[in-house]
DNA sequence: CTCGTTTTGTTCTCGCGTTCACAAACTCCT
DNA sequence: AGGAGTTTGTGAACGCGAGAACAAAACGAG
C-alpha cells in the first residue's frame, strides 16, 4: 500500500484553475522522445516539420504523435506543421528541462560513475551536486569534477541546494535505507537502479530502471522465436 | 514501418501445438520481478508464499500476481499457497533464464564498463562473451575479466558463439550503424542505452533504456507538484 | 475571391490491462 | 467425517491507450 510508482491516478485527482490539463503517463513517456527528435531536427537545419516527419523520428505512429501535443495546447499550424524551435521550447517547458534541477546520486560503483559522466544529464537541465557514498575509501576520489562525499552529508546537501530528485545506484541491500534517508530529508522523487522494490510514502515519485529484467525480457522472446523455429 | 519494438502483436499470431500460450507483454515484463522477489524469499528460508506475501514483495497487487501466473499454469495451491522453489523454477523456465545467453557488449565507455561488471547479469544466465569498441586505444584494456576487441570482430564473435542478443552501449551517432551490423550477423534481440530510435527489421525485438528520459519523466511530475503547493 | 491541397486537431471505436468479486479447492480442527 | 477457514484461479466490469477516420483550418494558384 505503501510503494507507489509514478501513477497517473493521483495527478487525476488535481483542480488547477491555471493549465489544468493532466497529460496522460504514456504521454508523458514520449515527450522526452519527442524533445531529442525536434533537437535534432533543429540541428540538421530544419525550421518546420510535419507530424509525420517528426513522428518518423521518433519513432511512433503520426496520430499518436498529434494526440500527444494536442494535450499540450495547438502549437501547429494546419496545412504546414509544427515550428521546430516553438515546439521544442513548448515541450521543454511543459516538461520542466528549461529550469534546472539539482541531482544527488548515491552509489559511486561501476554504475555511480557512468551516471555522473552521463553527458545527457546535464544538456537537459539535471546537474549533478552531489556523489554520495557510505564507503570512506571513496571519499578522496573526484568523479566527474564533482567529489566524492560521505553518505551522512545528504541532508545538509538536500537543504543547501533545494534537491528534490534523487538517484540510486548502489547494491540492493541498501536502497531502501537509502529511499528512506532521502524521503526524510525532503526528496520527492527518486530514480532507482537498485534491483529492489523501493517502499515510498504518498508523494513521493519511484522510477525504477533494471538493467537485468531488459535482458530477461529480451530472453523470453528470443526462447519463443526459437522455439517455433 | 520498419522499426519495431518488443510487441505482443506478433507473437498472438502463433499456432503452436505445444505450450501455445501467448503471455501478454505486460506480464511477461513483471515475470522477471516475481522472480526476483522469489530468489529473495528462498533466500530468507521461506518455503511457502501466498500470493499476497509474494505480491507485497514484489510490489504489485495480488490479483495481477494471480492473473500473471496463471498465464503460466496452476502452479499453486488452493488454501495453502505457492511452493517458493518450484514456482522460482517455472518462472526462469519460462522466461528462459535456466539456459545460458551469450551477450555481446558494444562500447566500453562508462556505461559498458558499467554493464560488463553489473553481477545480475551473470547470476541469470546472461554471460558476457565479448566486449567490443571501435577505438583502438581500448583495445588492449580487459574488462570485467573479457578483453576489449575491435568491433569489425563482431561476426566472427556472433557465430562461434551462438550470439542472439546484442547490448549497444555507444553514443547516438554510432547506434544505428551498430545495430544495422548486428542485424546483419544474425542477432535478433537488441538491448539499446544509446538515445537514439533505431530501425531494424521485423524479427527483430529492440528494447530502450535511456537514463535522461526518465529523469525528465520525474522532472515533469516534480514541477507539477510545485505548481499546486 | 474561390477552389483545391495540405496538414492539424479531434472524435470514435476497439483492444489490452487492471481490478473486483466469487466459486472451487485444499487444510486443519473437532 | 464434516465444517470452518484459507487461498487460488478466473469470469466480468471498467478504464486507459492506440489507431483510424474525418472535419476544421491554413495556404497557394488562378
Amino acid at each position: 500500500m505503501t510503494a507507489r510508482t509514478t501513477s497517473a491516478k493521483t495527478l487525476g485527482a488535481r483542480t488547477l484553475g491555471e493549465g489544468a490539463r493532466d497529460i496522460p503517463e504514456a504521454t508523458v513517456a514520449r515527450l522526452p522522445v519527442y524533445l531529442r527528435a525536434l533537437t535534432s531536427l533543429a540541428e540538421a537545419g530544419t525550421r518546420t516539420c510535419s507530424s509525420e516527419d517528426l513522428a518518423a523520428a521518433a519513432g511512433v505512429n503520426s496520430a499518436k504523435l498529434r494526440k500527444d501535443l494536442s494535450y499540450l495546447g495547438s502549437y501547429g499550424t494546419r496545412g504546414v506543421g509544427y515550428d521546430v524551435d516553438y515546439l521544442r521550447y513548448q515541450i521543454a517547458r511543459e516538461i520542466g528541462v528549461t529550469q534546472d534541477w539539482p541531482v544527488v546520486i548515491v552509489g559511486i560503483g561501476n554504475l555511480g560513475h557512468a551516471l555522473a559522466n552521463y553527458s545527457g544529464f546535464r544538456s537537459r537541465g539535471f546537474r549533478v551536486v552531489a556523489l554520495l557514498d557510505a564507503d570512506p575509501e571513496r571519499h578522496d576520489e573526484v568523479v566527474a569534477g564533482v567529489d566524492v562525499r560521505p553518505f551522512d552529508d545528504l541532508e545538509q546537501i538536500v537543504t543547501d541546494h533545494g534537491v528534490a530528485i534523487g538517484v540510486i545506484a548502489t547494491p540492493a541491500l541498501a536502497a531502501q535505507d537509502v529511499a528512506d534517508r532521502m524521503v526524510a530529508c525532503g526528496i520527492t522523487s527518486i530514480l532507482n537502479f537498485a534491483p529492489s522494490v523501493l517502499s515510498v510514502p504518498e508523494g513521493v515519485d519511484v522510477r525504477k530502471v533494471d538493467l537485468s529484467i531488459e535482458l530477461q525480457i529480451l530472453a523470453y522472446h528470443e526462447q519463443r522465436k526459437a522455439q517455433t523455429a
